[in-house]
DNA sequence: ATTTTTGTTAACGTAAGGTTAAAACAGAAG
DNA sequence: CTTCTGTTTTAACCTTACGTTAACAAAAAT
């Protein structure tokens, strides 16, 4: 059972405080890549796989929400913690908005901030096993392309998905006939459980509906109050 | 529009800071249950199923650190939040070796603890619940499956099942030949008993002999004053 | 015999979901 | 800066689903 190392991208503009703790992480087993500001965070970021994110929220150009934002953009799961000056309760409430995984007040403990890195990878890594990076799908006689977001029947004419449209249609297919819950679509997707990103996805179970009448044995079915349900009659 | 509120199990052996914490989380829609001691949470949390726990760690009797290890013998999965006294780190420690999913200190921002709690709570929502066994039943010709909520003779065509009809036979079946009294019913289900949920119990015991009807060898009997038997005759 | 509990059906009110269209927004292009 | 275009949200209206309550009948207990 091997494993690697578990890599840390780390973003962080104070040059002394940031080799500091990229060294204390390093000896602590973790694999850090240390940026020093937001921009070169995001180029980082693109480049390489990383299982957690510590992002400074002061920064100069690009502060850690932004950051935040885009990296969310590309990848909806990798952790996220953030570095927030002691008194800032603002960044607290507008960093979990965001869907950070916690924060830390500076100055902290850089014990207790190894038992955080340590509970929310592990946690991550229980999460990951069954939504393991899967982006191609045979729905029915559909071929779904989820990277390429586009939904094509029989092979023939590929047909374009909005954003939204295919993240939707890839979590149902996820769970194919079993029960996709509300409220993983709303939080996975939306980052928010609110009546109106709630009539907000049923007008997207509409739009996908539409595009699967093709083949009739494909349907979405509502499980009241629980959630949608894609089946492949066989 | 969600199907239930979220259930917080809250042990604070303050008795004037737990009011005021219970009164301001049910305030922003949570159901809570109030404990004053780590004996009696342990009992609460026996009786009744929650969505998270926050258990202060100064207790007489029995500390939070405690309880929390009973808890989670019954439960590995229920989030703990950890009240702690002061900037304790050796208690947040402890803490996060228990299990634990987060910490405050107290005193703490109340606005953060609720970001914090729909954090946690959307967090565990994410997690697939997988266990079939749990939710699949056999009930003479039936089948029932309890969590896409239908019901099956023969393996026919499903019919679809209310959240309460699939409660009840779910309870009705776990106790199969054996009694399920009514009270058990009224408060996982209902939680409530008086004259109107019993009485709405009944229609509902009503509505599952209908559906039940298909096979003859599988009945609902009354127990008078007790409670309700599912049998299948051989 | 009378009270209490249960069986059953129907009606009602509320909440959730289906669907369409228009408004709001965001990014690209002019 | 404005216009265009694709996308997402909000609004509106309608249908279905669900749970409670009421009413009355039947059974069981006292």
């Amino acid at each position: 059972m091997e494993e690697h190392k578990k890599r840390i991208l780390l973003v962080e503009d104070d040059p002394n405080f940031g080799t500091v703790l990229k060294d204390y992480l390093m000896m602590n087993d973790y694999e850090v890549t240390h940026a020093k500001n937001g921009m070169e965070g995001f180029e980082k970021f693109k480049k390489d796989d990383f299982d957690l994110c510590i992002l400074d929220v002061m920064m100069p150009y690009k502060d850690g929400f932004t950051l935040a934002k885009e990296i969310r953009e590309k990848n909806t799961d990798v952790p996220i913690i953030f570095l927030t000056a002691k008194t800032m309760k603002e960044d607290v409430l507008k960093g979990y908005k965001v869907g950070a995984d916690d924060y830390l007040n500076k100055p902290f403990d850089s014990e207790v901030l190894l038992m955080k890195i340590k509970a929310i990878i592990q946690r991550k890594a229980t999460e990951t096993i069954s939504d393991s990076k899967q982006f191609e799908f045979k729905i029915g006689r559909f071929d779904l392309n989820s990277k390429l977001r586009f939904l094509k029947f029989d092979g023939g004419e590929p047909v374009k998905l909005s954003p939204k449209e295919n993240e939707l249609l890839r979590l149902l297919a996820l769970h194919e006939n079993d029960l996709m819950p509300r409220e993983l679509a709303l939080t996975k997707i939306w980052r928010d459980d609110n009546y109106f990103t709630s009539r907000s996805m049923d007008v997207y179970i509409a739009k996908l509906r539409k595009y699967l009448k093709l083949d009739e044995k494909v349907e979405i079915l509502n499980i009241h109050g629980e959630g949608f349900r894609l089946v492949i009659n066989s």
